[in-house]
DNA sequence: GTAGAGTTATTAATGTATTAATAATTCACA
DNA sequence: TGTGAATTATTAATACATTAATAACTCTAC
């Protein structure tokens, strides 16, 4: 058994553990957490989303992204609306209040994520983004592949 | 704004969901879940840890360690000694069933580890582990520093 | 030798993940 | 054209994350 620190897995997760930290302290000035940043954040790109589509673009799981909204809708950051064509369909909406808050905690962010990728340095950056991409990339393939031979 | 879903975060994200299910799938056939399979793997590597140690080497933290050794406990898996040169501390330890459950476990789940390194290619394996550790060493070495700040 | 500071495990409160199940609705097709 | 399959949001049950607080204990410096 090789070095379980030193696995894939966990150095997934040491990562975050280092990146995240810093940026959840912004979130936690507006009283935000991570999650309802993100749902936030997909909506300030492009308003109005079911909730199947925001639970995808967040990768919160749908079943938890419900309570999410339901807290952002508490704190009258955004709102429910049915679908008219279709009447499963649940539409999630920025609120003013919740259109507001992107100027306030949007620079922030991005300026807390320049200095991380400042910190990281240009080259070594643009590597891990890249083999990133390729680790998901790799297993989306197989994944389809399964799929595939499952549906048949 | 750039886009959400490829910053590093969200990537981060997207490389465990793509990688994880595969080995809670094996966790789940042993009632273990991925918490539950860290504390034992450490264990396996290095038996009777203080539950501060345990908390670090698993990367789960403390208070919810107490609730994951509590389950393992309860499934007779491991057991608590108390220190008697600290009595504050607490020692986790494997029972003989936590021993016994390594020859099951351990087999599938490093197989599987080395499928997936098999999937992704060995360079571009080696590429990401090692942008993985620069990311965790330059951020470490940034906390290193902020944190003898304080110290003055 | 003792008061106060620091450490270890734990509890508490709120929020999120995971898996399975379910209600409401839409779709396929026989 | 109505019936069963599929889809969307949600609930339920259990486990874990996060942050702050606390009890028990040890250590330090006076």
């Amino acid at each position: 058994m090789k070095d379980f620190a030193n696995s894939l897995p966990m150095l997934l997760y040491r990562a975050l553990d280092t990146v995240m930290p810093e940026f959840r302290k912004i979130f936690a000035e507006y009283d935000l957490t991570e999650q309802q940043w993100r749902v936030l954040r997909v909506l300030w790109e492009e308003d109005a989303q079911t909730l199947l589509v925001v639970a995808e673009r967040t990768l919160i799981p749908s079943p938890s992204l419900v309570g999410v909204v339901d807290r952002l809708e508490r704190d009258g950051l955004v709102a429910r609306r049915k679908s008219v064509e279709d009447r499963r369909r649940v539409h999630i909406t920025l609120t003013k209040a919740g259109q507001r808050l992107e100027a306030q905690v949007g620079p922030q962010v991005a300026t807390a994520y320049q200095q991380l990728e400042d910190r990281i340095g240009h080259k070594d950056w643009q590597v891990l983004m890249a083999s990133l991409n390729e680790l998901i990339a790799a297993d989306q393939k197989t994944a389809r592949r399964k799929q595939t031979k499952r549906g048949v």
